[in-house]
DNA sequence: GAGTGGTCTAGACCACGCT
DNA sequence: GCGTGGTCTAGACCACTCA
C-alpha cells in the first residue's frame, strides 16, 4: 500500500469509462475544446492517474458521439500542455505526476499575472520621455523621438521586490496610473486591442547600484536579478520594452519547459 | 522607396504562385511536414516577405493537390512556431520580421546545443555519492542512496564561463568523462534511449562565494546567475536534476517567448 | 497478428472581418 | 455579401509496438 511503484504499470481503461463528458453542440465553445478541458480537469481531479491509458481513440470518438479527428484535437492540446504523452502501439497516457501546474511558459505569465491582481504595484514615474539609444533601437523609433515612460516598483508582503522601467510607442494607448496600479500593464494592452504575439528576453544578473539598492531596500552591491525584454504584437512591430531588476533576495523566475520531439 | 510603410499592407498572393513546391508522396517524411518545411524556407529566405498574404487554404490545397486538412496541418506548425499568423475573414500572412531565429524555448536548448559542440567543457567531477537532501527531493530517490554526481567547468574562448553541478540516479546511463567533453549530457541521454520531456527550471542571482569565484575567475563577491533545473522523462521520473552557476559578466540567458491566445 | 496512434482525403457548415 | 479561417464529419491506409 505504502509501496509506490508496486502496481503494475498502466491499468487499461480505468475510471475513464466511467467518466461521463458533457458535450454541448449547442454552445459556441467548440467540441474539442469542451473534450479538453473536461480531460484536464479529470486529469487535475486524480480521476484519470497518472500512467493511465485514455483508451483507443476510436471508442472513445464512437462512445462520445464525436468524430475522430475531433477528439485527436482535443488530446493534441493537452500533449502539447504536456500532460498526456502518445506512443504509437501502445497508447495514450497521462504522465506520471510532476508535471502539471505552471506549466505556461511564464516570467511573461508571472508577470502579466502577478500584475492583473496578487502583488501591488506603485507607479513612481509615468510621463513621456525623448528615446535614448537603446530604447529606439528596440521599440524601432528614431533616436530622441518621443516614447511613454513607465516606471514601477513592485511590492508583495509590503516589501519591494522589483523595478519596472517600461517604455512604449508614443500615442499607443493611454496609461492612466490609477487603473496600471490595479490592472497590470498588459492586460491594459490587451484590452486596448493589441495582442501581443511574441517577446525577446534576457535575463542576467550583476550587483545593485546604490540608489537602485536604496529602492528595493537592500544594501548597495547586493546582488540583483536583470531582465530586459521586447514585446511584439501581431504584425511583428514592438510594442513595449522593459528593463527590469529584480531583488534576488526575494524572488527568482520559475518556470517548466517542454522539450518538443 | 526610403519611406517605410508607404506601401499597402498586404500584397495578395504575391511570390507565393511562382512557388513550385516539391512534395514528394513517397516519401516517408509526411507531407504536411514537407510542406511546413518548404514554406518556412521561403520564408527564411526572404521569398516570402513578413506581411505578404499566403493566400487561402482551399487555393492552396486544390494548388498542390493536398487535401485542406493536410494544408492546414502544415500551416498550424509554422502558426506555433511563430513565422504565421491566422485572421479569419483576412488571410494568412507572414509575421512581420523580427521574430526569427531563437524560436525555440532556449536555456535547456542553448546548454544542449553548447553542450554539442561549441564551447569547450571540462569534466571536473564524475563519481557516485550519497544524495543529500535536496538532491534525494529532486530525484525521487531516499536521502543517502548513491546518485552519479558529474562537476564541470564550461569555457568558451578559454574563459571559464559556468560551473555545472549534475545528479542521476545510479545506473542510469554509463558517463564515460572523454564523452561527455566532446558530447554533451543531453545528447548522452538522448543516445542512450531517454526522451526527455519537461524540465523545471529555477533562474536566481547572488553573489559568489569565494570558492566559486576562484573557479570562475572572478573576484569574491561578485554577481552570479544561478539555475536550478530538475528533467523528467517521457514517464514524468526525474532523470536529472542540476545546480548551474554562470558567470554574470560573460553570459545572460538569452530567449524568446511566444504568447499563446 | 492485433491494436495503437500517424497521416490523409473530400467533402460540409459556421463565425468572423471587411467593404 | 463575400471571402477568410475555424470546426466537424466519416471514412481510409500505413507504421509502429507488443505479445
Amino acid at each position: 500500500m505504502a509501496k509506490p511503484g508496486a502496481m503494475s504499470r498502466a491499468a487499461t481503461a480505468p475510471a475513464l469509462d466511467s467518466l461521463d463528458f458533457a458535450l454541448d453542440r449547442g454552445s459556441p465553445v467548440p467540441l474539442y475544446y469542451q473534450l479538453a478541458r473536461q480531460l484536464e480537469e479529470a486529469i487535475e481531479h486524480g480521476v484519470l492517474a497518472p500512467g493511465n491509458l485514455l483508451g483507443n481513440e476510436i471508442d472513445l470518438s464512437i462512445r462520445l458521439g464525436l468524430s475522430r479527428p475531433t477528439v485527436r484535437q482535443a488530446i493534441q492540446t493537452l500533449v502539447e500542455k504536456g500532460l498526456l504523452v502518445r506512443r504509437r502501439g501502445v497508447g495514450t497516457q497521462v504522465v506520471h505526476s510532476q508535471v502539471k501546474r505552471p506549466l505556461e511558459l511564464s516570467s511573461l505569465y508571472d508577470d502579466l499575472e502577478a500584475a492583473g491582481q496578487g502583488p501591488a504595484t506603485r507607479v513612481v514615474r509615468n510621463e513621456t520621455v525623448p528615446a535614448s539609444a537603446d530604447v529606439a533601437a528596440a521599440l524601432s523609433v528614431p533616436e530622441g523621438a518621443e516614447v511613454m515612460l513607465l516606471e514601477r516598483l513592485r511590492l508583495t508582503h509590503g516589501q519591494p521586490v522589483a523595478l519596472l522601467c517600461n517604455y512604449l510607442p508614443a500615442g499607443l494607448l493611454a496609461l492612466d496610473s490609477d487603473r496600471l496600479e490595479s490592472t497590470g500593464l498588459y492586460r491594459m494592452l490587451r484590452t486596448a486591442g493589441i495582442t501581443l504575439h511574441s517577446a525577446r528576453q534576457t535575463i542576467g544578473a550583476r550587483r545593485a547600484t546604490a540608489e537602485e539598492a536604496a529602492r528595493l531596500d537592500e544594501q548597495e552591491g547586493t546582488a540583483v536579478l536583470t531582465m530586459q525584454r521586447t514585446a511584439f504584437d501581431d504584425t511583428g512591430r514592438p510594442v513595449e520594452y522593459g528593463t527590469h531588476i529584480y531583488r534576488a533576495s526575494r524572488y527568482a523566475f520559475d518556470f517548466q519547459l517542454l522539450v518538443r520531439p
